[in-house]
RNA sequence: GGCGAAGUAGCUCAGUUGGUUAGAGCACCGGAAUCAUAAUCCGGGUGUCGGGGGUUCAAGUCCCUCCUUCGCUACCA
Protein backbone atom coordinates (compact mmCIF):
# COMPACT_ATOMS: atom_id res chain seq x y z
CA UNK A 1 0.00 0.00 0.00
CA UNK A 2 1.01 3.37 -0.59
CA UNK A 3 1.68 6.28 1.81
CA UNK A 4 -0.41 8.56 -0.52
CA UNK A 5 -3.73 9.79 0.49
CA UNK A 6 -6.72 7.70 -1.13
CA UNK A 7 -9.78 9.44 -3.44
CA UNK A 8 -12.46 7.28 -3.80
CA UNK A 9 -14.97 8.68 -6.57
CA UNK A 10 -17.96 7.14 -8.18
CA UNK A 11 -20.12 7.33 -10.73
CA UNK A 12 -23.84 5.91 -10.84
CA UNK A 13 -24.20 2.69 -12.86
CA UNK A 14 -25.63 3.67 -15.62
CA UNK A 15 -28.66 1.53 -16.51
CA UNK A 16 -28.48 -0.11 -19.84
CA UNK A 17 -32.04 -0.19 -20.57
CA UNK A 18 -30.72 2.85 -22.55
CA UNK A 19 -27.77 4.00 -25.20
CA UNK A 20 -25.07 6.61 -23.97
CA UNK A 21 -26.00 10.40 -23.85
CA UNK A 22 -24.34 13.75 -22.80
CA UNK A 23 -25.81 12.77 -19.87
CA UNK A 24 -23.56 9.87 -19.02
CA UNK A 25 -20.69 11.14 -20.65
CA UNK A 26 -20.92 14.77 -18.71
CA UNK A 27 -21.60 12.98 -15.31
CA UNK A 28 -18.24 10.45 -15.99
CA UNK A 29 -16.50 13.62 -17.37
CA UNK A 30 -17.05 15.29 -14.18
CA UNK A 31 -15.48 12.16 -12.57
CA UNK A 32 -12.81 11.72 -14.24
CA UNK A 33 -11.56 15.43 -14.20
CA UNK A 34 -11.62 15.01 -10.40
CA UNK A 35 -9.68 11.84 -10.77
CA UNK A 36 -7.12 13.06 -12.70
CA UNK A 37 -6.95 16.15 -10.61
CA UNK A 38 -6.09 14.25 -7.16
CA UNK A 39 -3.54 11.81 -9.05
CA UNK A 40 -1.62 14.39 -9.94
CA UNK A 41 -2.34 16.18 -6.71
CA UNK A 42 -0.64 12.84 -4.70
CA UNK A 43 -3.81 11.15 -4.26
CA UNK A 44 -3.98 7.13 -4.67
CA UNK A 45 -7.24 6.86 -7.13
CA UNK A 46 -9.66 5.04 -7.19
CA UNK A 47 -12.31 6.01 -10.38
CA UNK A 48 -15.13 4.01 -10.88
CA UNK A 49 -18.10 3.57 -12.83
CA UNK A 50 -20.02 0.94 -14.45
CA UNK A 51 -23.27 -0.69 -15.56
CA UNK A 52 -26.78 -1.77 -14.03
CA UNK A 53 -28.01 -4.55 -15.70
CA UNK A 54 -30.78 -6.12 -13.61
CA UNK A 55 -34.55 -5.29 -13.62
CA UNK A 56 -37.78 -5.99 -15.46
CA UNK A 57 -37.30 -3.48 -18.14
CA UNK A 58 -33.78 -5.28 -18.95
CA UNK A 59 -35.50 -8.49 -18.66
CA UNK A 60 -38.29 -7.26 -21.41
CA UNK A 61 -35.95 -5.57 -23.39
CA UNK A 62 -33.60 -8.57 -24.01
CA UNK A 63 -36.77 -10.91 -24.51
CA UNK A 64 -38.07 -8.16 -27.34
CA UNK A 65 -34.32 -8.35 -28.84
CA UNK A 66 -34.70 -12.07 -28.81
CA UNK A 67 -31.38 -12.71 -26.33
CA UNK A 68 -30.51 -13.98 -22.97
CA UNK A 69 -30.88 -11.21 -20.52
CA UNK A 70 -26.98 -11.62 -20.09
CA UNK A 71 -26.15 -10.85 -23.91
CA UNK A 72 -28.42 -7.90 -23.87
CA UNK A 73 -26.50 -6.74 -20.85
CA UNK A 74 -23.23 -7.23 -22.59
CA UNK A 75 -23.90 -5.38 -26.19
CA UNK A 76 -25.42 -2.66 -24.11
CA UNK A 77 -22.74 -2.58 -21.59
CA UNK A 78 -20.23 -2.40 -23.83
CA UNK A 79 -21.60 0.59 -25.66
CA UNK A 80 -20.41 2.33 -22.60
CA UNK A 81 -17.26 1.02 -22.69
CA UNK A 82 -16.88 2.79 -25.61
CA UNK A 83 -17.99 6.15 -24.37
CA UNK A 84 -15.37 5.83 -21.90
CA UNK A 85 -12.69 5.37 -24.16
CA UNK A 86 -14.03 7.96 -26.58
CA UNK A 87 -13.82 10.48 -23.85
CA UNK A 88 -10.64 9.05 -22.74
CA UNK A 89 -12.17 8.55 -19.30
CA UNK A 90 -9.44 6.89 -16.96
CA UNK A 91 -11.53 5.27 -14.90
CA UNK A 92 -9.67 2.43 -12.66
CA UNK A 93 -12.67 0.03 -12.65
CA UNK A 94 -15.95 -0.63 -14.96
CA UNK A 95 -18.06 -2.67 -12.44
CA UNK A 96 -21.72 -4.67 -13.70
CA UNK A 97 -24.21 -5.50 -11.23
CA UNK A 98 -24.39 -8.90 -12.89
CA UNK A 99 -20.58 -9.63 -12.28
CA UNK A 100 -20.17 -12.58 -9.70
CA UNK A 101 -18.69 -10.32 -6.98
CA UNK A 102 -21.15 -7.97 -6.96
CA UNK A 103 -23.70 -10.90 -6.30
CA UNK A 104 -21.76 -11.74 -3.25
CA UNK A 105 -21.38 -8.48 -2.16
CA UNK A 106 -25.08 -7.45 -2.13
CA UNK A 107 -26.35 -10.78 -0.63
CA UNK A 108 -24.29 -10.18 1.86
CA UNK A 109 -25.08 -6.85 2.65
CA UNK A 110 -28.63 -8.36 2.56
CA UNK A 111 -27.82 -10.86 5.12
CA UNK A 112 -26.34 -8.42 7.08
CA UNK A 113 -29.31 -6.01 7.56
CA UNK A 114 -31.59 -8.63 7.93
CA UNK A 115 -29.55 -9.94 10.94
CA UNK A 116 -30.18 -6.55 12.42
CA UNK A 117 -33.67 -6.36 12.10
CA UNK A 118 -33.90 -4.40 9.18
CA UNK A 119 -35.80 -6.29 6.70
CA UNK A 120 -38.88 -7.95 6.84
CA UNK A 121 -41.55 -9.48 5.02
CA UNK A 122 -44.67 -8.42 3.90
CA UNK A 123 -46.64 -7.59 0.76
CA UNK A 124 -46.36 -5.05 -2.19
CA UNK A 125 -49.75 -4.02 -2.85
CA UNK A 126 -50.82 -0.99 -4.95
CA UNK A 127 -52.36 0.19 -8.11
CA UNK A 128 -50.51 -1.76 -11.10
CA UNK A 129 -51.26 -0.80 -15.01
CA UNK A 130 -50.35 -3.54 -16.56
CA UNK A 131 -49.84 -1.22 -20.20
CA UNK A 132 -47.64 1.05 -18.28
CA UNK A 133 -45.80 -1.78 -16.38
CA UNK A 134 -46.05 1.08 -13.45
CA UNK A 135 -47.70 1.70 -10.22
CA UNK A 136 -49.58 4.67 -9.15
CA UNK A 137 -50.96 5.84 -5.97
CA UNK A 138 -54.43 6.36 -5.60
CA UNK A 139 -54.74 10.40 -6.07
CA UNK A 140 -52.88 10.12 -9.48
CA UNK A 141 -56.27 7.97 -10.54
CA UNK A 142 -59.34 9.00 -12.23
CA UNK A 143 -62.80 6.76 -12.61
CA UNK A 144 -63.58 5.63 -15.62
CA UNK A 145 -66.91 5.30 -17.55
CA UNK A 146 -67.24 2.17 -16.35
CA UNK A 147 -66.68 3.05 -12.73
CA UNK A 148 -63.10 1.35 -13.32
CA UNK A 149 -59.77 3.10 -12.19
CA UNK A 150 -57.94 4.86 -14.87
CA UNK A 151 -54.29 6.03 -14.83
CA UNK A 152 -53.28 9.21 -16.08
CA UNK A 153 -52.15 7.87 -19.36
CA UNK A 154 -55.46 7.10 -19.69
CA UNK A 155 -54.64 2.87 -18.91
CA UNK A 156 -57.03 0.90 -16.76
CA UNK A 157 -54.99 -0.25 -13.60
CA UNK A 158 -55.79 -3.15 -11.34
CA UNK A 159 -55.36 -3.68 -8.07
CA UNK A 160 -52.63 -6.03 -7.08
CA UNK A 161 -50.66 -7.45 -4.04
CA UNK A 162 -47.14 -9.48 -4.43
CA UNK A 163 -44.78 -10.99 -1.69
CA UNK A 164 -41.84 -8.51 -0.93
CA UNK A 165 -39.35 -8.00 1.50
CA UNK A 166 -39.03 -4.46 2.94
CA UNK A 167 -35.99 -2.66 4.45
CA UNK A 168 -37.17 0.11 7.48
CA UNK A 169 -36.78 3.01 6.01
CA UNK A 170 -39.00 4.59 8.87
CA UNK A 171 -37.03 3.99 11.52
CA UNK A 172 -33.92 5.62 10.31
CA UNK A 173 -35.54 9.35 10.15
CA UNK A 174 -33.75 10.93 12.67
CA UNK A 175 -30.20 9.79 12.39
CA UNK A 176 -30.73 10.45 8.60
CA UNK A 177 -32.26 14.22 9.80
CA UNK A 178 -28.77 13.56 12.35
CA UNK A 179 -26.86 13.44 9.39
CA UNK A 180 -27.62 16.12 7.18
CA UNK A 181 -27.36 18.04 10.53
CA UNK A 182 -24.16 16.93 11.28
CA UNK A 183 -22.49 16.98 7.57
CA UNK A 184 -24.32 19.75 5.71
CA UNK A 185 -21.54 18.88 2.86
CA UNK A 186 -23.15 15.73 2.81
CA UNK A 187 -25.21 16.60 0.36
CA UNK A 188 -24.16 19.34 -2.89
CA UNK A 189 -25.55 21.90 -4.26
CA UNK A 190 -27.41 23.29 -1.09
CA UNK A 191 -30.23 23.41 -2.36
CA UNK A 192 -30.23 19.55 -3.15
CA UNK A 193 -29.41 19.57 0.85
CA UNK A 194 -32.54 21.14 1.29
CA UNK A 195 -34.77 18.94 -0.72
CA UNK A 196 -33.71 16.02 0.62
CA UNK A 197 -34.02 17.79 4.40
CA UNK A 198 -37.96 18.14 3.57
CA UNK A 199 -38.56 15.01 2.42
CA UNK A 200 -37.23 13.02 4.96
CA UNK A 201 -38.58 15.52 7.58
CA UNK A 202 -41.99 14.69 6.04
CA UNK A 203 -41.62 11.25 7.06
CA UNK A 204 -40.29 8.03 5.81
CA UNK A 205 -42.65 4.79 4.66
CA UNK A 206 -40.91 1.69 4.26
CA UNK A 207 -38.98 0.18 1.11
CA UNK A 208 -39.94 -2.41 -0.58
CA UNK A 209 -36.87 -4.07 -1.67
CA UNK A 210 -37.92 -7.35 -3.65
CA UNK A 211 -40.22 -8.82 -6.40
CA UNK A 212 -41.41 -12.30 -7.10
CA UNK A 213 -43.14 -10.64 -10.90
CA UNK A 214 -39.77 -11.27 -12.68
CA UNK A 215 -36.42 -13.03 -12.27
CA UNK A 216 -34.00 -11.14 -13.75
CA UNK A 217 -31.65 -10.11 -10.31
CA UNK A 218 -29.79 -11.19 -7.76
CA UNK A 219 -31.55 -13.64 -5.75
CA UNK A 220 -32.77 -12.91 -1.80
CA UNK A 221 -30.68 -15.09 -0.02
CA UNK A 222 -32.81 -17.94 1.74
CA UNK A 223 -35.97 -16.70 -0.21
CA UNK A 224 -36.86 -18.64 -3.19
CA UNK A 225 -38.88 -16.91 -6.18
CA UNK A 226 -37.91 -13.60 -4.30
CA UNK A 227 -34.71 -11.25 -6.35
CA UNK A 228 -34.01 -7.86 -5.10
CA UNK A 229 -35.87 -5.14 -6.13
CA UNK A 230 -33.48 -2.11 -7.54
CA UNK A 231 -31.96 0.28 -4.73
CA UNK A 232 -29.83 -2.78 -2.64
CA UNK A 233 -28.36 -3.80 -5.51
CA UNK A 234 -27.66 -1.03 -7.31
CA UNK A 235 -26.54 0.87 -4.74
CA UNK A 236 -24.10 -2.17 -3.29
CA UNK A 237 -22.30 -1.70 -6.10
CA UNK A 238 -20.13 1.16 -4.75
CA UNK A 239 -19.20 -1.31 -2.24
CA UNK A 240 -18.54 -4.27 -4.00
CA UNK A 241 -15.61 -2.40 -6.15
CA UNK A 242 -13.47 -1.91 -3.40
CA UNK A 243 -13.44 -5.23 -2.01
CA UNK A 244 -16.61 -5.83 0.54
CA UNK A 245 -17.74 -7.81 1.97
CA UNK A 246 -14.17 -8.35 2.77
CA UNK A 247 -13.77 -5.16 5.06
CA UNK A 248 -10.33 -6.37 5.67
CA UNK A 249 -8.68 -6.32 2.14
CA UNK A 250 -6.22 -3.76 1.22
CA UNK A 251 -8.93 -2.19 -1.28
CA UNK A 252 -11.63 -1.55 1.01
CA UNK A 253 -9.54 -0.36 3.66
CA UNK A 254 -8.11 2.25 1.52
CA UNK A 255 -10.69 3.80 -0.19
CA UNK A 256 -14.60 3.30 1.65
CA UNK A 257 -15.88 5.18 2.55
CA UNK A 258 -16.18 7.20 -0.62
CA UNK A 259 -15.17 11.09 -0.96
CA UNK A 260 -17.53 11.26 -3.50
CA UNK A 261 -20.65 10.12 -5.56
CA UNK A 262 -21.30 12.08 -8.57
CA UNK A 263 -24.80 11.94 -9.66
CA UNK A 264 -27.54 13.59 -11.78
CA UNK A 265 -30.05 15.27 -9.92
CA UNK A 266 -32.64 12.65 -10.81
CA UNK A 267 -31.08 10.37 -8.55
CA UNK A 268 -30.77 12.00 -5.88
CA UNK A 269 -32.76 10.69 -3.13
CA UNK A 270 -31.66 7.41 -4.11
CA UNK A 271 -27.91 8.75 -2.82
CA UNK A 272 -28.98 10.97 0.18
CA UNK A 273 -31.64 9.06 1.77
CA UNK A 274 -31.49 5.25 0.93
CA UNK A 275 -27.96 4.50 0.79
CA UNK A 276 -26.86 6.16 3.95
CA UNK A 277 -30.11 4.77 5.41
CA UNK A 278 -28.81 1.15 4.22
CA UNK A 279 -24.98 1.86 5.46
CA UNK A 280 -26.22 3.17 8.86
CA UNK A 281 -28.44 0.48 9.06
CA UNK A 282 -25.64 -2.31 8.15
CA UNK A 283 -23.09 -0.06 10.69
CA UNK A 284 -20.66 0.82 7.45
CA UNK A 285 -19.33 3.86 7.68
CA UNK A 286 -20.58 6.88 5.25
CA UNK A 287 -19.63 8.85 2.01
CA UNK A 288 -18.44 12.26 2.59
CA UNK A 289 -20.48 13.45 -0.44
CA UNK A 290 -23.62 13.09 -2.48
CA UNK A 291 -22.99 15.47 -5.29
CA UNK A 292 -26.01 16.16 -7.88
CA UNK A 293 -25.46 17.75 -10.83
CA UNK A 294 -28.05 19.48 -13.51
CA UNK A 295 -29.21 18.64 -16.48
CA UNK A 296 -28.65 19.66 -20.27
CA UNK A 297 -31.30 21.58 -22.56
CA UNK A 298 -30.28 21.09 -26.30
CA UNK A 299 -30.66 24.58 -27.71
CA UNK A 300 -33.30 25.60 -25.27
CA UNK A 301 -35.02 23.06 -25.55
CA UNK A 302 -35.95 19.86 -22.98
CA UNK A 303 -34.06 17.14 -24.42
CA UNK A 304 -35.93 13.87 -24.74
CA UNK A 305 -36.26 10.47 -27.31
CA UNK A 306 -39.38 12.00 -28.85
CA UNK A 307 -38.16 15.52 -29.48
CA UNK A 308 -35.41 13.44 -31.33
CA UNK A 309 -32.82 15.92 -29.70
CA UNK A 310 -30.87 13.76 -27.91
CA UNK A 311 -27.14 14.80 -27.77
CA UNK A 312 -24.83 12.63 -28.91
CA UNK A 313 -21.45 12.44 -27.03
CA UNK A 314 -19.92 10.36 -30.20
CA UNK A 315 -20.87 12.70 -32.56
CA UNK A 316 -19.87 15.95 -31.03
CA UNK A 317 -16.29 14.38 -30.42
CA UNK A 318 -16.66 13.76 -33.88
CA UNK A 319 -17.70 17.10 -35.15
CA UNK A 320 -15.83 19.93 -32.66
CA UNK A 321 -12.45 16.97 -30.91
CA UNK A 322 -12.33 15.79 -27.69
CA UNK A 323 -10.54 18.45 -26.17
CA UNK A 324 -13.34 21.12 -26.72
CA UNK A 325 -16.03 18.64 -25.73
CA UNK A 326 -14.04 18.02 -22.09
CA UNK A 327 -13.65 21.79 -22.02
CA UNK A 328 -16.92 23.45 -22.73
CA UNK A 329 -19.07 20.85 -21.23
CA UNK A 330 -16.92 22.06 -17.63
CA UNK A 331 -16.52 25.31 -17.99
CA UNK A 332 -19.46 26.57 -19.96
CA UNK A 333 -22.04 26.00 -17.22
CA UNK A 334 -21.49 26.61 -13.01
CA UNK A 335 -21.67 22.87 -12.08
CA UNK A 336 -24.49 21.78 -9.90
CA UNK A 337 -26.74 23.74 -12.41
CA UNK A 338 -28.74 22.71 -15.29
CA UNK A 339 -27.38 24.35 -18.41
CA UNK A 340 -28.24 24.83 -22.42
CA UNK A 341 -25.98 23.34 -24.67
CA UNK A 342 -25.68 25.51 -27.75
CA UNK A 343 -23.30 25.24 -31.07
CA UNK A 344 -22.99 28.91 -31.04
CA UNK A 345 -22.04 29.03 -27.36
CA UNK A 346 -19.86 26.32 -27.74
CA UNK A 347 -17.93 27.72 -30.87
CA UNK A 348 -17.77 31.28 -29.07
CA UNK A 349 -16.43 29.56 -26.18
CA UNK A 350 -13.91 27.13 -27.80
CA UNK A 351 -12.23 29.74 -29.88
CA UNK A 352 -12.27 32.26 -27.05
CA UNK A 353 -10.77 30.27 -24.62
CA UNK A 354 -8.96 27.45 -26.27
CA UNK A 355 -7.86 28.73 -29.95
CA UNK A 356 -7.46 32.59 -29.17
CA UNK A 357 -7.13 32.31 -25.19
CA UNK A 358 -4.12 29.60 -24.65
CA UNK A 359 -3.97 28.07 -28.12
CA UNK A 360 -2.67 31.79 -29.25
CA UNK A 361 -0.69 32.15 -26.33
CA UNK A 362 1.50 29.37 -26.35
CA UNK A 363 1.99 29.75 -30.50
CA UNK A 364 2.90 33.02 -30.43
CA UNK A 365 5.60 33.00 -27.68
CA UNK A 366 7.11 29.43 -28.69
CA UNK A 367 7.04 31.71 -32.39
CA UNK A 368 8.99 34.15 -31.18
CA UNK A 369 11.50 31.85 -29.27
CA UNK A 370 12.17 29.67 -32.10
CA UNK A 371 12.72 32.93 -34.34
CA UNK A 372 14.61 34.43 -31.73
CA UNK A 373 16.47 32.13 -29.45
CA UNK A 374 17.65 29.48 -32.14
CA UNK A 375 14.83 27.37 -31.08
CA UNK A 376 16.44 26.45 -27.59
CA UNK A 377 14.42 28.11 -24.03
CA UNK A 378 16.69 30.93 -23.47
CA UNK A 379 18.55 31.75 -20.55
CA UNK A 380 16.68 34.30 -18.67
CA UNK A 381 18.55 37.34 -17.01
CA UNK A 382 17.45 38.61 -13.81
CA UNK A 383 13.51 39.26 -13.40
CA UNK A 384 11.61 42.46 -12.85
CA UNK A 385 9.09 43.49 -11.20
CA UNK A 386 6.69 42.56 -13.85
CA UNK A 387 7.94 38.95 -14.31
CA UNK A 388 8.08 38.21 -10.34
CA UNK A 389 4.36 39.25 -10.50
CA UNK A 390 3.22 37.34 -13.30
CA UNK A 391 5.16 34.05 -12.20
CA UNK A 392 4.40 34.43 -8.47
CA UNK A 393 0.98 34.51 -9.00
CA UNK A 394 1.45 31.77 -11.42
CA UNK A 395 3.24 30.14 -8.49
CA UNK A 396 0.56 30.07 -5.91
CA UNK A 397 -2.58 29.15 -8.38
CA UNK A 398 -2.61 25.62 -7.54
CA UNK A 399 -4.02 26.83 -4.14
CA UNK A 400 -6.86 28.23 -4.83
CA UNK A 401 -7.51 25.69 -8.25
CA UNK A 402 -7.45 22.91 -5.12
CA UNK A 403 -9.96 24.55 -3.54
CA UNK A 404 -12.45 25.00 -6.35
CA UNK A 405 -11.97 21.63 -7.39
CA UNK A 406 -12.51 19.99 -3.79
CA UNK A 407 -15.69 22.08 -3.98
CA UNK A 408 -16.34 20.35 -7.60
CA UNK A 409 -16.56 23.56 -8.67
CA UNK A 410 -14.81 23.42 -11.89
CA UNK A 411 -16.42 26.06 -13.79
CA UNK A 412 -14.60 28.49 -11.09
CA UNK A 413 -11.34 26.19 -10.92
CA UNK A 414 -10.83 26.87 -14.82
CA UNK A 415 -11.77 29.96 -14.69
CA UNK A 416 -9.02 30.90 -12.39
CA UNK A 417 -6.77 29.28 -14.49
CA UNK A 418 -7.59 31.11 -17.55
CA UNK A 419 -7.21 34.62 -15.76
CA UNK A 420 -4.07 33.90 -15.76
CA UNK A 421 -3.45 33.14 -19.39
CA UNK A 422 -5.22 36.49 -19.54
CA UNK A 423 -3.03 37.95 -17.38
CA UNK A 424 -0.12 36.49 -19.73
CA UNK A 425 -1.19 37.91 -22.69
CA UNK A 426 -1.58 41.45 -21.20
CA UNK A 427 1.85 40.98 -20.24
CA UNK A 428 3.06 40.09 -23.57
CA UNK A 429 1.30 43.58 -25.10
CA UNK A 430 3.12 45.14 -22.41
CA UNK A 431 6.66 43.74 -22.88
CA UNK A 432 6.13 43.78 -26.18
CA UNK A 433 8.95 41.48 -26.80
CA UNK A 434 9.18 41.57 -30.91
CA UNK A 435 10.11 45.32 -30.58
CA UNK A 436 13.05 44.39 -28.06
CA UNK A 437 14.48 42.04 -30.21
CA UNK A 438 16.20 45.20 -31.66
CA UNK A 439 16.31 47.63 -28.29
CA UNK A 440 17.05 45.41 -25.92
CA UNK A 441 17.74 41.35 -27.01
CA UNK A 442 18.68 40.21 -23.18
CA UNK A 443 15.31 41.64 -21.75
CA UNK A 444 13.51 40.25 -24.86
CA UNK A 445 15.13 36.57 -23.66
CA UNK A 446 13.54 37.16 -20.20
CA UNK A 447 10.17 37.82 -21.03
CA UNK A 448 10.41 34.91 -23.88
CA UNK A 449 11.49 32.94 -20.68
CA UNK A 450 9.22 33.78 -18.32
CA UNK A 451 6.30 33.40 -21.18
CA UNK A 452 6.99 29.96 -21.43
CA UNK A 453 7.00 29.11 -18.02
CA UNK A 454 3.93 30.26 -17.77
CA UNK A 455 2.63 28.00 -20.67
CA UNK A 456 4.30 24.74 -18.95
CA UNK A 457 2.33 25.87 -15.50
CA UNK A 458 -0.65 25.62 -17.35
CA UNK A 459 -0.58 22.86 -19.57
CA UNK A 460 0.18 21.14 -15.99
CA UNK A 461 -2.85 22.47 -14.33
CA UNK A 462 -4.75 21.92 -17.62
CA UNK A 463 -4.58 18.07 -17.52
CA UNK A 464 -7.14 16.71 -16.35
CA UNK A 465 -9.52 18.43 -18.34
CA UNK A 466 -7.73 18.29 -21.47
CA UNK A 467 -5.22 15.63 -21.23
CA UNK A 468 -4.56 15.87 -25.17
CA UNK A 469 -3.82 19.39 -25.60
CA UNK A 470 -1.76 19.30 -22.60
CA UNK A 471 0.30 16.83 -23.34
CA UNK A 472 0.81 18.48 -26.34
CA UNK A 473 1.85 21.59 -24.97
CA UNK A 474 3.95 19.85 -22.50
CA UNK A 475 5.64 18.26 -25.57
CA UNK A 476 5.95 21.29 -27.01
CA UNK A 477 8.24 22.65 -24.01
CA UNK A 478 10.04 19.65 -23.79
CA UNK A 479 8.60 18.64 -20.05
CA UNK A 480 9.18 15.05 -19.23
CA UNK A 481 6.35 12.57 -18.31
CA UNK A 482 7.87 12.21 -14.90
CA UNK A 483 7.67 16.21 -14.37
CA UNK A 484 3.87 16.78 -15.10
CA UNK A 485 2.69 16.20 -11.56
CA UNK A 486 1.55 19.35 -9.60
CA UNK A 487 4.83 18.87 -7.35
CA UNK A 488 6.43 20.64 -10.58
CA UNK A 489 4.23 23.07 -10.48
CA UNK A 490 5.45 26.66 -8.30
CA UNK A 491 9.26 28.00 -8.48
CA UNK A 492 11.07 25.24 -7.77
CA UNK A 493 10.94 23.24 -11.25
CA UNK A 494 11.52 26.56 -13.85
CA UNK A 495 11.74 25.54 -17.23
CA UNK A 496 15.37 24.74 -18.36
CA UNK A 497 17.14 26.39 -20.56
CA UNK A 498 18.93 24.85 -23.32
CA UNK A 499 15.29 22.74 -23.93
CA UNK A 500 14.79 22.35 -27.29
CA UNK A 501 11.57 24.00 -29.39
CA UNK A 502 10.42 23.52 -32.33
CA UNK A 503 7.88 25.63 -34.63
CA UNK A 504 4.63 24.42 -32.65
CA UNK A 505 1.26 23.36 -34.53
CA UNK A 506 -2.09 24.16 -34.09
CA UNK A 507 -3.10 22.83 -30.88
CA UNK A 508 -7.03 24.27 -30.31
CA UNK A 509 -8.21 24.46 -34.03
CA UNK A 510 -10.51 27.70 -34.82
CA UNK A 511 -14.23 26.57 -34.92
CA UNK A 512 -16.23 27.00 -37.36
CA UNK A 513 -19.64 28.98 -36.23
CA UNK A 514 -22.75 26.87 -37.06
CA UNK A 515 -24.73 28.46 -40.07
CA UNK A 516 -27.10 30.60 -38.61
CA UNK A 517 -30.82 29.63 -39.70
CA UNK A 518 -33.57 31.32 -41.45
CA UNK A 519 -35.43 33.30 -38.59
CA UNK A 520 -38.89 31.69 -39.80
CA UNK A 521 -39.88 29.24 -37.15
C1' G B 1 -52.32 22.78 -2.32
C1' G B 2 -47.66 22.27 1.05
C1' C B 3 -42.31 23.12 1.50
C1' G B 4 -38.03 25.35 -0.80
C1' A B 5 -35.00 28.28 -4.27
C1' A B 6 -34.67 32.26 -7.45
C1' G B 7 -35.92 37.04 -10.11
C1' U B 8 -29.24 42.27 -10.66
C1' A B 9 -26.27 45.20 -17.80
C1' G B 10 -28.32 42.26 -24.49
C1' C B 11 -26.76 36.94 -22.52
C1' U B 12 -24.71 33.88 -18.25
C1' C B 13 -23.97 35.11 -13.50
C1' A B 14 -20.83 37.48 -8.64
C1' G B 15 -22.48 40.57 -4.96
C1' U B 16 -19.54 38.43 2.81
C1' U B 17 -22.38 39.99 8.97
C1' G B 18 -26.99 46.47 5.46
C1' G B 19 -22.16 51.41 4.54
C1' U B 20 -18.39 55.45 -0.36
C1' U B 21 -20.34 56.78 -7.65
C1' A B 22 -23.71 48.16 -8.12
C1' G B 23 -19.32 44.27 -10.48
C1' A B 24 -17.15 40.03 -13.90
C1' G B 25 -17.07 37.18 -18.44
C1' C B 26 -19.19 36.98 -23.22
C1' A B 27 -21.55 40.09 -26.90
C1' C B 28 -21.35 45.19 -28.72
C1' C B 29 -18.78 50.17 -29.91
C1' G B 30 -14.11 53.06 -30.25
C1' G B 31 -8.73 53.17 -30.26
C1' A B 32 -3.72 50.74 -30.38
C1' A B 33 -0.50 47.11 -31.92
C1' U B 34 1.18 43.59 -35.87
C1' C B 35 4.96 38.31 -32.50
C1' A B 36 0.52 35.01 -33.27
C1' U B 37 -4.72 30.23 -35.45
C1' A B 38 -7.42 38.21 -38.40
C1' A B 39 -5.57 35.97 -32.89
C1' U B 40 -4.01 40.16 -28.92
C1' C B 41 -4.01 44.69 -25.81
C1' C B 42 -6.34 49.35 -23.90
C1' G B 43 -10.83 52.19 -23.17
C1' G B 44 -16.30 52.49 -23.07
C1' G B 45 -22.30 50.63 -19.08
C1' U B 46 -26.60 52.77 -21.90
C1' G B 47 -28.94 48.54 -14.77
C1' U B 48 -36.17 51.96 -12.13
C1' C B 49 -30.88 45.49 -8.54
C1' G B 50 -39.27 41.74 -10.47
C1' G B 51 -43.63 45.57 -8.55
C1' G B 52 -45.38 48.10 -4.10
C1' G B 53 -44.94 49.32 1.05
C1' G B 54 -41.96 49.46 5.62
C1' U B 55 -37.52 49.60 9.24
C1' U B 56 -32.84 52.61 9.19
C1' C B 57 -28.57 58.16 9.15
C1' A B 58 -27.91 54.32 5.19
C1' A B 59 -31.06 48.41 1.68
C1' G B 60 -29.56 44.62 -4.15
C1' U B 61 -28.57 43.24 1.08
C1' C B 62 -33.51 43.23 6.78
C1' C B 63 -39.34 42.96 7.37
C1' C B 64 -44.41 42.73 4.96
C1' U B 65 -47.16 42.08 0.52
C1' C B 66 -48.03 41.05 -4.57
C1' C B 67 -46.29 39.08 -9.46
C1' U B 68 -43.28 35.55 -12.25
C1' U B 69 -40.09 31.27 -12.91
C1' C B 70 -38.07 26.78 -11.23
C1' G B 71 -37.29 22.50 -7.90
C1' C B 72 -39.19 18.80 -4.32
C1' U B 73 -43.80 16.54 -2.67
C1' A B 74 -41.38 8.01 -2.64
C1' C B 75 -40.86 2.55 -5.09
C1' C B 76 -38.96 3.56 -14.08
C1' A B 77 -33.87 4.10 -13.44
Amino acid sequence: MSERPAFYITTPIYYVNDVPHIGHAYTTLACDVLARFKRLDGYDVMFLTGTDEHGQKVEKSAEKAGVPPQEFCDRVSARFGELAEAMDFSNDQFIRTTETRHRVSVQHLWKVLEDKGFIYEDSYAGWYSVRDEAFYSEDELSDGEGGEKLAPSGATVEWVEEPSYFFRLSAMQDKLLALYEDQPEFVKPKSRLNEVRSFVSGGLQDLSISRTSFSWGVPVPGADGHIMYVWIDALANYLTAVGYPDEGSDAYSAFWPADVHMIGKDILRFHAVYWPAFLLAADLPLPDRVFAHGWWTNEGQKISKSLGNVIDPFELIESYGLDAVRFYLLREVPFGNDGDFSRTSFVQRCNADLANGIGNLNNRTLGLIVKNCNGAVPKPNDFTKEDNELLSSIDNLIEDVRAHMDNQAFHKAFETIWQQASAADSYISVQEPWKLKKTDPERMITVLYVLAEVIRQLAILIQPIMPDAADKLLNGLGIGDQERSYEYLGADYRLKPGTTISKPGVIFPRLEMPVTEGTSE
